[in-house]
DNA sequence: ATGAAAGCGCTAACAA
DNA sequence: TTGTTAGCGCTTTCAT
């Protein structure tokens, strides 16, 4: 399709034809006599013809792709939640352009203000980390993009939403450990102000109170790079291990911040889970290959890229502007192996 | 970007000017007054106006995008890539469309002419696990659509190659295990005619001559999907496991085949490296919190995918036709850990 | 049943 | 210095 790319005219040259009638035959319009289309049809077909869908974009006002912004690919739970994107929008004839913030707002301003200008028809998007501000988003939102938010939602623009029931993950997890025996239990979180953050912590205190353990605040500690910096978990450890009466287990609340606690136990030589156990929110599928074998809460990311897409793609193809907007919950499933066992 | 557009045509009846004067005002020609210039530009931000990059493209006949074909961005390799071609695209205006061929050769051709029909000015390919047959890929090259293969390359076609050296790293893997003790390594690899399996292969048996170890066929599995499938992996250390004389060491070429083959190994009980020793391709961080650590060779997967974009670019943006293709091959690294340790 | 022409947003050759 | 116009590839009235 690049240096000798066919076009309609030059169809309608070699067949003496009009551009417009060999378009309406490209198309099997019911003005165009049988013949005639018989005859475009194979010409274009010998000639490997193939409609620019740039022009076709101009024209139609609309690019058939959608913007997906995720912080990490390399993260299995976002490479996951992209399988379940690709899965429905490939279907639809739609693709799908990624983009990563690395967890930096700054980044994903700029790959938002890109994909934007780039014409995408659509927007997935799980905030990064450092995204407090909104307005980037807010902006084209209110500009009439369609926008459908998974995972790190914003609460306040009004959309689609698809998230785990992450509070029930969580509390399962925190459950779980209070039952085989752990009482200290520290809470890992990522960066505060996140709506995952919150709610998993939520999950966490709740659990607690239904055994009647009181909330210590000095138990909980955030790593506002969402343990994307091994040294960001080094500190929040360091402190925690520091604490006059050291925690037994640790709910880590985020892909990276588990497997980085894991790393950091390792190194340091304290054992799991006879020094400590350990369970945390991770959607890699060596978890139970790890060294000990890690109790997660596993995430259904296929389907929320699934069900995001299938979201979106209505409020792309709606006839008139979307007023009810739904927040999809999907349950985590806890997945309980060695790191949590009984004390 | 959507409901409201702004385009040049209403600076310019809000101006009083034409579209060309404020075309030529925003792209800063010489041939505009300094006043006319600001006016405009203060105007067209004022109106946060975007060029239409659909309508540029169509003009300009180039997109300004990169199509990427892996077959699973949940491969840490792959991710790996892909964060080494968005770090030069995105620095040079390109944006990065990525598609996954599942190691589906069906899949491929599909995502390859989806691609090209969507005007990508150049494409990056490690091509499936299934792919024999190059004609998809052949046609659009002698159409003259820039592209450059990485990891999986195909030889028969002439154009920029980046790949890994392949052998030496299996050499190293393999030397190593020897100098362990390991007499009767097992050789697991992805599917046979595949560029990388054979280099593996290579490596191998260079390394076992060297020590004038003979080499035995029947140490010699493949896996036709990379080790995709669990079964395969496992159908294959079943007959490695049967044979008469016992392998007492696997090296596995390929990520997936490296981990599933460690799960296999878990599952039944056998112990890494007493029983058996276990060395292969990995570019997983988390190989190292394995049970057992993992010895690994490593793919400068970064590297690779900045490599292959830049010659991407070089190419999109010659001048004249390039007939000179360069074929970079960058070093593993092997990163000994317990699984392959003394006998 | 087919063709001519306009227009999507933008740039650039040509005029003025 | 600015405007007019044509054209990128395609669809779609409006003529014929």
């Amino acid at each position: 399709m690049k240096f000798e790319a066919v076009t309609i005219k030059d169809i309608a040259k070699a067949l003496g034809l009009s551009t417009s009638t060999v378009s309406r035959a490209l198309r099997d319009s019911y003005e165009i006599s049988e013949d005639t289309k018989k005859l475009v049809k194979e010409y274009a077909a010998s000639i490997n013809y193939r409609p620019n869908p740039i022009a076709l974009s101009l024209k139609e006002k609309r690019s058939r792709s959608i913007g997906v912004v995720v912080c990490e690919i390399a993260n299995s739970f976002f490479s996951q939640i992209i399988n379940g994107i690709e899965s429905i929008a490939y279907d639809q004839g739609y693709n799908v352009t990624i983009s990563q913030s690395h967890e930096s707002f700054e980044r994903e301003v700029l790959d938002v203000s890109h994909m934007a200008s780039r014409s995408i028809d659509g927007l997935l998007i799980s905030v990064s980390a450092e995204t407090k501000n909104f307005e980037h988003l807010q902006k084209l939102h209110a500009q009439g993009l369609p926008i459908v938010f998974f995972d790190r939602i914003v609460p306040d623009i009004e959309t689609h939403k698809v998230t785990t029931d992450n509070a029930a993950g969580a509390h399962a997890a925190t459950r779980h450990l209070l039952e085989n025996g752990y009482r200290r239990i520290a809470h890992l979180g990522a960066a505060e102000y996140m709506t995952i953050t919150q709610e998993r912590l939520r999950g966490y205190k709740n659990a607690l109170a239904e055994k009647q353990i009181p909330f210590d605040t000095s138990l909980v500690k955030h790593c506002t790079h969402g343990g994307m910096l091994e040294k960001e978990v080094q500190a929040a450890l360091d402190a925690l291990l520091a604490l006059p009466e050291k925690p037994d287990a640790i709910l880590a609340a985020a892909d990276k911040l588990t497997t980085n606690c894991l790393r950091y136990l390792q190194k340091n030589g304290i054992k799991v889970p006879d020094d400590i156990a350990l369970a945390g929110f991770s959607n890699s599928d060596l978890t139970e290959l790890l060294h000990p074998p890690l109790t997660v809460v596993k995430q259904p990311a296929f389907e929320i890229g699934r069900s995001a897409t299938e979201m979106l793609l209505q409020l792309i193809e709606a006839r008139r502007p979307v007023t009810e907007f739904a927040h999809t919950v999907l349950p985590a499933e806890l997945v309980i192996r060695e790191s949590s066992l009984k004390k």
